[in-house]
DNA sequence: AATGTGACATACC
DNA sequence: TGGTATGCCACAT
């Protein structure tokens, strides 16, 4: 089942391993850089498909708009996502991102410089 | 083709 | 902070 799947996970897929160590970025903003019409949750939807991908893929720098760990619960464990955000030192309060704003990574801005 | 689903975004309470 | 409702689109069945 590991076969290529389809080229819209891979592109997400390699759009997360791009973050840079100690940034985050958005749903909306990779789905956005994949095509301005993707809604958000075809990135989540590709995530979900990371955990049976055979890349590895830092799901845990993806966070939501409000910066907000909602992806935490489909980790091997709940507390993992933010373990690995605060070994890259990103501060993380409440499942939520300090400073998101200021940590945030948009793969339309990076990429396309 | 139709239906169900989803790790979102936004709006509202 | 949390829940509910709607829109959005690709994928699985």
């Amino acid at each position: 089942m590991e076969q290529v799947k389809r080229n819209f996970f891979e592109d997400v897929f390699q759009v997360v391993r791009l973050i840079p160590r100690g940034r985050v970025t958005n749903y909306g903003s990779i789905a956005k850089y994949l095509g301005s019409g993707l809604s958000s949750r075809m990135v989540g939807w590709a995530m979900n498909a990371s955990h049976v991908a055979t890349t590895p893929v830092p799901a845990q720098r993806v966070v939501n708009r409000n910066g907000m760990l909602t992806g935490k619960h489909h980790f091997p464990t709940p507390t993992l996502m933010q373990e690995l955000l605060e070994k890259e030192g990103v501060k993380v309060e409440k499942d939520k991102v300090v400073e998101f704003e200021k940590l945030f990574w948009d793969p339309a801005k990076e990429l396309e410089l």
